[in-house]
DNA sequence: TCCCAGGCTGACAACGTTGTCAGATCTTCG
DNA sequence: CGAAGATCTGACAACGTTGTCAGCCTGGGA
């Protein structure tokens, strides 16, 4: 135990007011160290010709004034490499975009870059505004989710040297690099396996088709259906947004007379409400879902899903986007991420 | 069908070399307008005292080359406001860190603000790298998820004007905000509820105690087990990194001579686990969570969790940090996000 | 001895923008 | 009519860094 004496019991090492001190710049530790500016910059930068022990004393100032380059001014001066890439996305928190943020931190950590990360809210004037301020930040390179249907805006940022790689969706109105799910073909093959099962009449649930994954997704199924004879348009359900609308409308579809033997969830959102409904009905209904999930083998509803890898997505886009801006001038190129059909969910009982 | 003819059947808009057309600066829009650099600056950044007709020619000339204000020399000149925040965090596409950074984006951009995410991985060194690196891009503040014990590296960057706010867990060696998940009085609430429910052994399973939120919530825990005579720490154990181990543990629990009645989870990871064992065994035992998590309500096994909101973690922390940032010198603040106990799974059977 | 190459260093300008200031013009008021 | 202000504009320096270049050494070869 410590006696505290009478305002000593601890060294004041916290300055009270926090002291607001200028940073040091180079002309600090170049006044401390007794060198010039220059050879502060040829030492922080680990350029040759510098007498290891001019060298010693520059980092021994700037140890001791705890100096650090100025980024900014350093990117300012030597024209690009902000080592910064921007990323737009829709939401940050939505699992999906949650997974293409982190692959892409990953391969960007790889290439000692960092990300700056933008979320467009599917705001089309937003997600300009903000592709706009991106560049504006000197970024070396943008991976976009496209919010809008039109991106010429772009054209300019793109052909005076800032890289483009759209992910997920296309872009429109720009020749640029993309990188696709493909989702008609993913669509095509769990349809059709559907209909090799017996499934005549199959519920279609998507959200609205204004959204370019959905209306591929729509197309491979009627694709699939048409091919087998069994196209029916009015079991096709529009303007799905949450699992509580989906579940009502697998209801819906259930109560009628000639019901569903089956179902296709165009996305996670909707499979969820599909499987709690099919659950709470004890039903035998087959479901098929795009877009795999983390928890999807825990739901109490066997299901079939439409796979892919999210992660496969955004590493193949960004290791794409740090091509070019290493200088890669090839014809924009078109890329598609395979899917595949996976069983999800707990048996029946 | 179209008929390919040959070498024309495409208009070729798109220019076969991408030409890397230097990007305007104010000197060439000052140029083509006929006015000083200085009056494109006032014009761009809606200063007063410009003549309604110059502005008209300065902005006509910025529409016509296409002018973005370079933002990196903008905030290097201008001292400070690089309309940028820091947000460091153990791994972006971990839910938890997701909901976090979403949050954090909305915050700042209600703030007119960028978000450069970074994430730590768990590792010190790596955490203080980017934290260093942060600063040297000249962000505005950070938010800080700590992965180190020390944090005392960022001392004389905050006293160089960056404030940082530590969420989730504590910093060490430096007086900062904090805004933390009342952990301890969660668990110590979950299983004082467990205790009078009749339950007289308790399994209680964890990560690694040189976790901050893990040693809380245990603290918690054994507080209330204590209060009414129950610790027994040979029902506790250490060391699960992941749902199959928590099964596995779950079970090992289970099949000993005197079994418990009930579980405590510390985590999300452990409970779905955990839900996965008991589910399978048909066991009765009663589950308690900490974390919950979306899907939460649909698993097939009823329990209990402790839930917090870590929007409302990441926002009060951002919001903390933005009033720091406008100018707020106040002492550090140490803030606690309530917890509450909320039912979740599916009923047995 | 001189010359030249290579190692080492610093003065200076420049990156693109904005703060400061001074000057020019116009209005208003005593 | 003159002074005081308001409005408008541009020259210049500065933010912190790095590219360019010139110059200083030292040592080795002719």
């Amino acid at each position: 135990m410590i006696h505290p004496s009478p305002g000593g019991g601890k060294v004041s090492q916290v300055t009270s007011a926090p002291s607001r001190t200028k940073r040091p710049t180079m002309v600090d530790v170049a006044a401390l160290a007794g060198v010039s500016v220059k050879t502060v910059s040829r030492v922080v930068n680990n350029a040759p010709y510098v007498q290891p022990e001019v060298a010693q004393r520059v980092l021994a100032a700037v140890a001791e004034l705890g100096f650090r380059r100025n980024h900014l001014a350093s990117s300012l001066r030597s024209g690009q490499a902000t080592a910064t890439i921007g990323l737009l996305i829709e939401e940050i928190a939505n699992p999906f975009y949650a997974t293409i943020a982190g692959a892409v931190a990953e391969v960007a950590s790889e290439h000692d870059t960092m990300l700056l990360i933008a979320s467009s809210e599917e705001n089309p004037a937003r997600e300009q505004q903000l592709l706009r301020d991106l560049c504006a930040r000197q970024v070396d390179g943008l991976l976009v989710v496209p919010a809008g249907e039109d991106h010429a805006f772009l054209r300019s940022e793109v052909e005076r040297g800032t890289p483009a790689v759209f992910l997920d969706r296309p872009a429109g109105g720009l020749p640029a690099d993309t990188v696709l799910i493909d989702n008609r073909g993913g669509a095509h093959a769990g349809v059709r396996q559907l209909v090799e099962l017996g499934h005549r009449r199959v519920g279609i649930l998507l959200d609205s088709t204004a959204i370019y994954t959905m209306r591929e997704r729509l197309a491979g199924a009627r694709d699939a259906l048409a091919a087998a004879g069994l196209a029916d348009d009015r079991l096709i359900r529009y303007g799905i947004r949450d699992p509580e609308t989906a579940a009502s409308v697998v209801g819906d579809l259930l109560d009628e007379p000639d019901p569903p033997t089956a179902f296709f969830a165009l996305n996670n959102r909707i499979s969820l409400g599909a499987v709690e409904e099919l659950h709470r009905r004890g039903s035998d209904a087959a479901l098929l879902g795009f877009d795999d999930f983390d928890l999807s083998r825990l739901l109490p509803y066997p299901f079939t899903v439409v796979a892919y890898d999210t992660r496969t997505l955004a590493r193949t886009a960004a290791e794409l986007l740090f091509r070019r801006i290493k200088g890669d001038r090839s014809a924009p190129r078109d890329l598609l991420i395979p899917t595949e059909l996976v069983n999800r969910g707990l048996p029946r009982h």
